[in-house]
DNA sequence: TTTGCAAAGATAGTGTTACTATCATTTACA
DNA sequence: TGTAAATGATAGTAACACTATCTTTGCAAA
C-alpha cells in the first residue's frame, strides 16, 4: 500500500498550480533545495531556472516573485504540519499527552513520516525555521493576510490553541501560548545551531532538550496556581 | 541638567564611525525612519542618499551594505535596552520585582527615556520588532557572530538568563527563557497588531496585556513545582 | 485529420539595485 | 599655511526583478 499525500492549496498563493504539472513540481523541489543551500536572500528565480533546466520566465507563470514563492512553501508546511498533528494525537484522549506529542512535532526533525512526492519535508523543515518568519515580517503583511495566505498557520495555531483550553479551561492566553510554543519550538532551534549562548542546549545540541524546556514551560503556565 | 547617552559600539559593526560625524549621525537617524516607513525591503542606500542629500558613495563609506546597517541598529538597540534594564532595576532588591520591571521594558512602547540627540527609540523599537530577527536569520549569522556583531544581543539575554536565576537557582533553562521573553515579547505585538488571531490580545490591543501573558508565563515555570 | 488552445521554451529588453572607482572640493587642525 | 581626511560629484558594471513577444509542443475536441 503506497499512500501519497496531497494537500490542497489556497489558489492566491500561486499563479498557476505547481502540484498540477511536472515543470510546477520541479519548482517546490528546486526552489527548496537552493533556499536551503544559500539561504533566501541569495535565492533567484535565475539561478531556479538554471537548476531546473527552464527560464526565468516559465518560473513566472507560477509565481507573482519569490516572496510569493516562500509564502507558498510556509503554508504548504504548516498544512503539512497541521495534517501531521491530526494524525498523530488521533486516538489520543489525555489533553496533556496530546499536547506533548504536537511539541515533539513541531520541536523535533522530521523522518520520512507522511511523503509527498515533490517535497523533501526535512529540508523544507530547516528552511522554516531559518526564512518562515520573513514570510508574514513584512509592509504588505496585512494585505497578504487578507488574501488568507497565513492561514494555514493560523489554523495550526486554532488548532493548538484548542489543546491548551482541553488542557487548562481557564487558561487565559491559549492562542499566545500556541504561537509561542510554534515560533520557539523552530527559534530555539536556530539559536541552538547558530547562537548557542541564547540557549542552554549549546552543549548537546539535542532537540529533546527543546522539547523538554517548552514542556516545562507549557505546563507550568496550565498547571500553575498563580 | 541634560544628560545625553553616547554607546560606545563595536567597531566591526561598521567602516567609519556614524556617532563621530554629522553625515554619521544623519544616516542613523534617516535610515531608522525610512526603514520604518517602507520596511528593509525596500530601503536601499540610494534612497537613503536621497533623503540625507548626500550620495550613494557618501553611505557606503560608513557602513558595507544595508544587512550591515541594520545589524548595527539593531546592536545599538539592544545596548541602549540593557543600559536602561541596568539603569531601571537599580536598587531593586527584590528580583521577582526585577525581573517584571525588565518584562515591562521589554513588552512597552519606550516614552522619551533615556534618550540620545539622532535616534528616535520609539521608532527604532518599532523597526526591531519586525525587522530585529532579519539581522541573525541568514547564511552569514555565524561569520557575524565570530565578529562579535550580536554581543549586545547576547548581553542582555544573559543579564536577564541571571534574574531568572536570581529568582529560582535551580531553573534549568535561564537562558532559554530569557531569549524567548525578548523574542515573544517582540513578536505578540507584532502578531497583536498584524495577525491579531494568533494572540490573545486582538481586541484591545494593549500591551499591558503582553506584559501580563509573559509575566504569567515567566513566573509560572519559575515557581513551577513540576 | 484538422483545428484550436494552453503550456512551455526561447529571446530580448527595461528599470533598479548593489555595489566600485575615480577625481575634485571642502574642512579640520597641526 | 599646509596637509590629510572627509565629503561631493560623476560614472560605470554586473546582477536582479521583472515584462513582453514570438515560437514550438502536445493534446483534445470538432
Amino acid at each position: 500500500m503506497e499512500i501519497q499525500l496531497q494537500i490542497k492549496m489556497n489558489e492566491k498563493l500561486f499563479l498557476r498550480d505547481p502540484e498540477q504539472s511536472e515543470l510546477g513540481k520541479k519548482i517546490i523541489l528546486h526552489s527548496i533545495q537552493l533556499i536551503h543551500l544559500n539561504g533566501f536572500e541569495a535565492f533567484t528565480f535565475k539561478k531556479l531556472a538554471e537548476a531546473i533546466g527552464t527560464t526565468e520566465a516559465g518560473i513566472y507563470r507560477y509565481f507573482e516573485n519569490k516572496h510569493r514563492l516562500l509564502i507558498y512553501l510556509t503554508a504548504w508546511y504548516w498544512s503539512w504540519l497541521e495534517y501531521r498533528v491530526t494524525f498523530h494525537t488521533h486516538n489520543i484522549k489525555d489533553p496533556v499527552v496530546k499536547l506533548k506529542m504536537v511539541i515533539k512535532l513541531l520541536a523535533t526533525t522530521v523522518e520520512d513520516d507522511i511523503s509527498t512526492r515533490h517535497v523533501d519535508e526535512s529540508i523544507l523543515h530547516q528552511i522554516i525555521i531559518t526564512e518562515g518568519s520573513k514570510a508574514y515580517l513584512t509592509k504588505r503583511v496585512s494585505e497578504d493576510n487578507k488574501d488568507h495566505l497565513f492561514k494555514p498557520y493560523k489554523d495550526l495555531c486554532a488548532v493548538i490553541g484548542n489543546m491548551i483550553l482541553d488542557c487548562n479551561t481557564k487558561y487565559k492566553y491559549p492562542k499566545s501560548l500556541a504561537s509561542t510554543i510554534i515560533e520557539m519550538a523552530h527559534l530555539q532551534n536556530f539559536f541552538m545551531n547558530n547562537l548557542p549562548s541564547l540557549t542552554d542546549f549549546g552543549k548537546n545540541k539535542d532537540e529533546a532538550e527543546i522539547v523538554l524546556f517548552l514542556e516545562d514551560l507549557v505546563f507550568s503556565s496550565l498547571h500553575s496556581t498563580q
